[in-house]
DNA sequence: ATGGTAGGTGACCTA
């Protein structure tokens, strides 16, 4: 089975590049973020046409995630527990039914944080990062294949930004963002491609400004987390860097699981 | 539209 996650920047700009991709890579579900768009209007016809069943959770203008998957869901929790208030659209979770047993696959977006000095902006990603780690802790409970894939806004190391310099004190480099994150990993998630390769720079977002592709100024932030029941099934990843070089690219390109289930 | 770029929105915001 084929899981790949994809920041796509906006659903309406990107269909054409969606379409090709997904007929080219052929993934089994795709977890896209910032699909900036709501339900209502999401192109789910293009989608379907190709074969995918579509489930989204959307957002006027900004944020948004959707699941498109060959196989129905059993089930879809949309927003991340944890703040009744919170009314960004950056999670869902679906559960599918693989060969007698289940796998549960969540799309998120977890908050840029920048400003740093922002009163709301890096405190709202800290406690995002905190319900997440919940959640999360709440899943792993129940032993099961669960794959947490989406755009982190999160560069883990030094090694997986070009020059560490820079992201100092950005909200995807802080102590306290990579702290957080690594507390994911000390209960029991696996970064799926840290797993399966210790090759450096490995990016899966290059800013659209300053020539940052041109001269492979990336950063890796998009990440597949994962149970041990799922990470002992992992066979491989593979970023597609190749779709950053696309006619009006998404500033971030796929990254992709490969299971045996 | 601050600027460098981009998307969605609608007289800026977010990344």
């Amino acid at each position: 089975m084929k899981i790949a996650t994809w920041n796509i920047n906006g659903v309406k700009a990107r269909i054409d590049n969606l379409r090709d991709w997904l007929k080219a890579s052929n993934p089994d579900i795709a977890c896209l973020q910032e699909i900036k768009s709501v339900d209502e209007s999401f192109p789910r016809m293009e989608i379907e046409e190709l074969g995918y069943h579509v489930e989204t959770h959307g957002q006027k203008g900004f944020n948004g995630v959707a699941l498109l998957s060959k196989i129905r869901p059993d089930e879809v929790n949309r927003g991340l527990p944890g703040d009744n208030l919170d009314e960004q659209s950056r999670f869902i979770e679906g559960v599918f039914s693989v060969n007698g047993g289940v796998v549960r696959v969540v799309s998120l977006y977890l908050p840029n944080g920048n400003p740093p000095d922002d009163p709301v902006k890096y405190p709202y990603k800290l406690a995002w990062m905190e319900r997440l780690q919940h959640f999360a802790e709440q899943r792993l409970t129940l032993e099961e294949p669960l794959i947490l894939a989406g755009d982190y806004n999160v560069i883990p190391e030094p090694h997986d930004c070009h020059d560490p310099r820079v992201w100092a004190g950005d909200a995807l480099f802080l102590p306290q963002t990579r702290q957080a994150f690594r507390r994911f990993e000390n209960i029991g998630l696996t970064d799926a491609v840290r797993a399966t390769t210790d090759a450096t720079k490995l990016y899966t977002f290059w800013d659209y400004q300053a020539g940052a592709w041109q001269k492979n100024n990336g950063i890796r932030i998009d990440h597949l987390m994962l149970s041990p029941e799922a990470a002992i099934k992992l066979r491989s990843t593979a970023i597609e860097k190749h779709v950053r070089a696309w006619e009006k690219p998404s500033d971030h390109v796929p990254v992709i699981g490969i299971f045996d289930f």
